[in-house]
DNA sequence: TTTCTTAGGCAGAAAATACTGCATACTTGT
DNA sequence: ACAAGTATGCAGTATTTTCTGCCTAAGAAA
C-alpha cells in the first residue's frame, strides 16, 4: 500500500479509516498478531509463522509497520545477519483490538462447523 | 473478494485471518462501523455516510456482508423501493473490537498531528 | 565437502480488487 | 413540467496489491 493510504478523503474524520490506513492490506495484521503472541522474533521465524506469506511481502510489510511506528527492528552487528523483531508500545495497543477480532473468528468457526 | 478468501490456507487455524476472511475488503469494515452507529439505515444514507464509496461497491459489499450473516437487509414491498439495513447479532459482536480500532486511530491520529 | 540458514532484494507479471458511465421505473419534491 | 430520490446493476477498464524466480555472502550444520 502506498503511502497515500486506502482511504484518501482529506476530510475523513473517521477514526477506523485512520486506523486501516495504517494496518490494512493482507499482511500486517497477521504480523502484529504473531508477534503480540510470541514477543520478540526473527524474520524466518515469522516467516513460517505466517502461512502462505512471500519474502518480499514480509520484507516490506516490516517496513512499512516499522514506519509507522508499531513494530521495532534490532540489528544486531553479526554475520549472518541477526535482526530482531517486536511490537512497539504502540504496536502493544493494537492487542485488545486483535484479540476481540480473533474471538469473533472463532465463534464464526464453529457456526461454520 | 471472491468466497475463497484472503488466506487460503485450508490447515490455517487461526482465528484472525478466518476473521478477516469475512471482514476484509476496503468497505466492510466501514459499512459495519456506521451502521453500528446509526442503528438501521437506508442505502443512500449509507451511501452518503461513507466517503468515497461507489453504487458497485456498497451493492457487492452488502451482499456479501447479508451472505455472511453480519448484516440484516429488510425490503419493504413499495414503490419506489425502502430498503433497512442494520447489523445481526452476529454483526454487533464486532463492536468492541472496531471501537478498539477507532480509538487506536484516534491515538495515532494525535500522534500525526 | 556439501547443504542449510540467515535476512533480505528486483522488475515485471499476475492476481485481486475497485471503479466507470450510464441505465432502470415510479413516487415525491420543487 | 421537470428534477430529485429510491435501490440497485453490468462488462470492461483501471487501479492496487501481491507474487515469481532467482539471487547474495558468510557462518553453521550435516
Amino acid at each position: 500500500m502506498n503511502n497515500q493510504g486506502l482511504y484518501k478523503s482529506k476530510f475523513d474524520n473517521c477514526p477506523l479509516t485512520f486506523a486501516l490506513n495504517f494496518i490494512g492490506g493482507k499482511w500486517r495484521l497477521p504480523i502484529i498478531w504473531v508477534l503480540s503472541k510470541n514477543g520478540t522474533m526473527r524474520y524466518n521465524e515469522l516467516k513460517r509463522s505466517i502461512d502462505g506469506i512471500t519474502n518480499m511481502m514480509l520484507t516490506q510489510s516490516l517496513k512499512e509497520l516499522e514506519l509507522n511506528g508499531i513494530i521495532n527492528r534490532k540489528q544486531f552487528m553479526e554475520v549472518p545477519p541477526r535482526v530482531k523483531y517486536s511490537l512497539t508500545d504502540n504496536g502493544e495497543e493494537l492487542i485488545p483490538a486483535l484479540k476481540a477480532l480473533a474471538n469473533w473468528g472463532k465463534n464464526m468457526k464453529s457456526i461454520a462447523e
